[in-house]
DNA sequence: ATTTTTAAGTTAACATGTTAATAATCTCAG
DNA sequence: CTGAGATTATTAACATGTTAACTTAAAAAT
């Protein structure tokens, strides 16, 4: 047995936790891994979803560019999202009238009620993250995100 | 000229951006919009960086569940990109003996390489970002977030 | 010692992220 | 009115995310 033998490597790395887009990226799989089994029971990806709840809380129709700006998603991903929900008649696309570059995009029915069976559960998940975290951390952290977004936006 | 004409949609999605999750998204894109230049422009992607520098930061080979881990990387997704930084000869993979299940990874001289040419800019970027956005609330930011980690880790 | 169970990686299949190139349409200067 | 330039969306190509199935090897059980 060698006495300078070096000592178990450390079970945390330190420099490595210390990225904030680490730190952000593990964060948020956190928080997904709570919601994702959710929206796996009803058939639908994270991605899906969020377009369907922009379109649901907009109220009404939104073009392509538009539509992915709200929910996150760049437009290539979009342009494959909407062809599957679209086959599932969630949402309907038709061309803009007077502008024949842009795409509309509106729910339907079969959209709305997938809303409405997540929702419930979603709140759920939502509430007990905010019971295990604190509620007015959760709003503490939400402003700082935005803000750190809105100051690097540039 | 329609009076009753609506004015034009609101800018800001009032509900989507009070999710936690989209927040986090956001958040990480606007960090890693000033990042991803400077790797695109050394030829490897966020992943492939992450993995170099873990394996720089601990200073031994690990194997690859560990280097997963520590990585934030899902293991069929290192596998890939371990195909593609040993042909690179950044890292290199071999059979661990006594346990003939895993792989231990280390890196090569060439992945230290470019270890060292991206993290002066890396700094430069992580410094620009503590200046817009306050050095203590990075930090203030990145111990709220392994927080909310830590306590949704179950 | 053989069987059973666990554990570690890989592969497969599909969805999305990412950048660049392309297609289609619109705008506007000339 | 026309053609250059800008805008919107799609397509292409490759990398990664995600879950499940599969392979191999180690550990535990009988």
């Amino acid at each position: 047995m060698i006495l300078s033998e070096q000592v178990n490597p450390p079970e945390i790395p330190q420099d490595t936790q210390k990225s904030l887009p680490i730190a952000l990226l593990r964060a948020r799989e956190a928080v997904m891994a709570g919601f994702r089994p959710v929206l796996a029971r009803h058939g639908v990806t994270e991605q899906q979803w969020r377009v369907l709840r922009v379109l649901s809380e907009f109220g009404e129709a939104l073009d392509a560019s538009n539509l992915a700006s709200r929910a996150s998603i760049l437009p290539p991903s979009l342009t494959r999202i909407l062809k599957v929900l679209s086959e599932r008649q969630m949402v309907k696309a038709t061309k803009d009238q007077g502008d024949g570059r842009r795409v509309l995009v509106s729910i339907l029915d079969a959209g709305e009620e997938l809303i409405h069976k997540v929702a419930p559960e979603s709140r759920e998940i939502y509430a007990d993250l905010e019971r295990r975290y604190g509620a007015e951390k959760v709003e503490s952290l939400l402003e700082m995100l935005d803000e750190l977004t809105i100051k690097l936006a540039r």
